[in-house]
RNA sequence: GGAGGGUUGCCCGAGUGGCUAAAGGGGGCUGACUGUAAAUCAGCUGGCUACGCCUACGGCGGUUCGAAUCCGUCACCCUCCA
């Protein structure tokens, strides 16, 4: 069987947005082993789906033979990237920036593979954070042309609304962390989404600069939905890959929820179904869709959070929204018999489980009939849950169309 | 260091002594229509032991019968000057 070259697969798939030299690229990829990285910031205890993207295509590499650097930001995480952002971002403490560097070290592992040498996890602040301003000016920051940082695209909204000193330093580091990995590792390639742009080519000049070399970037496009929101974004925050901070049942849900004009580039990027699978579910037209939708939520959640995790929750979803499924996979909570026997007023339950976020939401809610019990809408606010409605299967409650939650009752 | 401007609800943004839980927009939620989609239309959008009470307009203190609105002070941000 032919394999196909690593670039290809990653431009078929739509993970490229910018690259410094597609042919050269691509030559590199078919001749030899390429060490390459890509930096996760520290801001979070979890990485979300906006750093799928990037997972994804290190696991693509990593599967066509070459070897990924998970940077994690422990020393840039403390200046803070201003690229594309508005305002200058929460300072973290040291500690708190190592304690997120670590979980996020333990996510990646759980996408590649780290053992006999096959893939490197390493921390800028091992060699930012001692570094000696002096001779950092003098050896890096000479490189710099501050009229050409200024020009960037990136840095546009903050000089209109202020940058900062530190933050404008954020580029040096960055580029500081290329050099420094590809002296250690050999790594020749970097990769991040496309607002990275700017950040990665300094690291590109300034390899060139002082090592006489040439090293590559590829930055992947950023995701927006077809309604123009952020990828990975909800109301309720962000997608978090760690099943504690967003249950696999939930970020199923976030997947089958997607935009039908979304489904199949999602589908490339999220899954690894093979192309022409995914073109023969990105062409099903109307409800038919759904049935894409699904492959991509179970994919997904496959990748993220196991098969099992994967199966459950699609049961739970089936259970949910199609009658029939497993009830057991729906998110639940057991409550003591005597509590039920006592009567529990609806507004309370619903706020309790977290259906709703107060008592005042589930009242409005009610008053707009969108509370229902076992699939009965509720009409009287004071209306309270007895034995009487208890079903073989618990009481499923419901809040509108899309969040359900089944009560089971113990002794 | 000097002068001026600013900090309002999830976000943007009105409001400059009582009628303000705070206009308007965005976002979100619910309902109708549907396919757990989009678009559209309508309603809702601080909390609670709910015809009342509590919390809320950067922090603290003060003036006043009464303040988001006036005064003082602290913090942060922006603009111009150095």
């Amino acid at each position: 069987m032919m394999t196909q070259n690593a670039y290809d697969i990653l431009k078929e798939r739509g993970f490229v947005a910018q690259v410094t030299d597609e042919d050269a690229v691509r030559a590199k990829f078919a001749t030899e082993q390429v060490t390459f990285y890509i930096g996760f910031d520290s801001t979070a205890d979890s990485l979300h789906a906006g750093s799928l993207v990037t997972i994804m295509a290190m696991m693509h590499l990593q599967r066509a033979g070459h070897r990924p650097i998970g940077l994690v930001g422990g020393g840039t995480t403390m200046v803070g990237d201003p690229s594309g952002k508005t305002e200058l971002r929460q300072m973290l403490s040291r500690e708190t920036i190592e304690r997120f560097g670590q979980k996020i070290h333990a996510q990646l592992n759980h996408y590649l593979h780290f053992d006999e040498g096959r893939a490197i996890a390493e921390n800028n602040a091992n060699w930012l954070l001692e570094l000696n301003y002096v001779t950092f000016l003098r050896e890096i920051g000479r490189h710099f042309s501050v009229n050409r940082m200024l020009a960037a695209e990136a840095y546009k909204q903050r000089l209109e609304r202020g940058l900062s000193f530190i933050e404008f330093n954020y580029q040096l580091l960055q580029a500081y962390d290329y050099l420094e990995l590809y002296r250690r590792y050999n790594c020749t390639l970097q990769m991040g989404g496309d607002d990275q742009w700017g950040n990665i080519l300094a690291g590109v000049d300034l390899i060139r600069r002082i090592e006489g070399a040439t090293v590559h970037a590829i930055t992947y496009p950023l995701l927006t939905t077809a309604g123009g929101a952020k990828m990975g974004k909800t109301a309720e925050g962000a997608v978090w890959l760690d099943a504690q901070k967003l249950s696999p049942y939930d970020f199923y849900q976030y997947w089958i929820n997607c935009d039908d004009r979304d489904v199949k580039k999602l589908l490339k990027i999220f899954t690894f179904l093979p192309l022409d699978e995914v073109a023969r579910l990105g062409s099903l037209q109307g409800a038919e869709l759904r049935h894409a939708k699904q492959v991509l939520a179970f994919e997904a959640t496959k990748i993220t959070h196991g098969q099992a995790a994967a199966q459950e929750a699609e049961a739970g979803a089936k259970a949910a929204f199609a009658g029939g499924g497993n009830l057991d996979s729906m998110p639940t909570t057991t409550l003591p018999a005597a509590r039920l026997a006592a009567g529990i007023g609806v507004l309370e339950i619903f706020a309790e489980v977290g259906l709703t976020q107060s008592r005042g939401q589930a009242r409005r809610m009610l008053q707009q009939g969108g509370v229902y019990v076992n699939d009965s809408r509720v009409t009287q606010v004071d209306h309270t849950l007895s034995p009487a409605d208890l079903t073989p299967d618990g009481i499923i409650l419901r809040a509108g169309k899309k969040k359900v939650h089944r009560l089971i009752f113990s002794n």
